[in-house]
DNA sequence: CTGAATCCCGTCTGATACTG
DNA sequence: CAGTATCAGACGGGATTCAG
């Protein structure tokens, strides 16, 4: 999810806006695609992870997201700072140093993170199974 | 997220793959990344959440998902029955008549979605608030 | 060290038209 | 009704190069 090509619909109801009530509900959430339009890409959730309990440079970020080209981890930063997951703090100095550290909204996206990842625990196997039957199926 | 362009990166620490421990620890989880590869794109969880308590045909699921075109309706249905998310029933008859409805698996995301959502409402305002004092910021 | 700029490709998505 | 086929545009992401 990635692209916004329009305005976002609801995604459990997109008929209906949400009401304001507090208990979000399936049918009252205009906001997970939003969510996953902040979070849905490929390295937002990893730098955030590795955010979790200390701050980092930049350099420490690349190496402990590996595979991160520079340009992406500078993106990723930049958007997540944007959104106010995560603060920069750039220090005055030769060589430069900018760390980055969660903010407190940030913080709060680990939660819901580990609930997707017990998903995923729990589930995952399970699905790649179903996508190579359903691939063994098909080409018949 | 959603390019598959090389190995999935674990999302909160890559660099060691889960040691396949029960408590998914945030340096623990190869698959969230994954998981947002299934449900990262603009459709799937609306998909899910309109199936929540209902099986729908393929024409009430594209009313109530409202905006889709078909051919992405297709699509999505047809990677989401492949992942094990939802199943099709086709009946034959004329006209037409298939039915989509939650697997088991797909039903049990419905509970890590709310989370999401729990997030969402209470901090997409901040969020939508740091974006605007992003923007107005920088310009200068 | 921390980034910005450019080029390039693959994918996602929508619009439109056609079919069993 | 429930799709399939084709076209075209927008965006994500990597590689590479340059700069403060």
């Amino acid at each position: 999810m990635t692209q916004e090509t329009g305005p976002v619909p609801s995604v459990l109801d997109p008929e209906h806006p949400p009401p304001g009530e507090q208990p979000p509900d399936l049918d009252h959430c205009r906001e997970i695609h939003e969510t996953l339009t902040i979070l849905g890409d490929r390295w937002s959730l990893i730098i955030i992870g590795q955010l979790r309990d200390r701050r980092l440079r930049f350099g420490e970020l690349q190496r402990a997201a590996s595979g991160i080209s520079q340009r992406m981890l500078t993106l990723t930063l930049r958007r997540l700072e944007r959104e106010g997951l995560i603060a920069r703090t750039a220090y005055a100095a030769v060589p430069p140093r900018v760390e980055y550290s969660l903010t407190e909204v940030g913080s709060a996206l680990l939660g819901p993170a580990l609930e997707l990842g017990r998903w995923a625990d729990t589930h995952l196997d399970t699905i790649r199974v179903s996508r190579r039957h359903y691939d063994e199926r098909l080409p018949e």
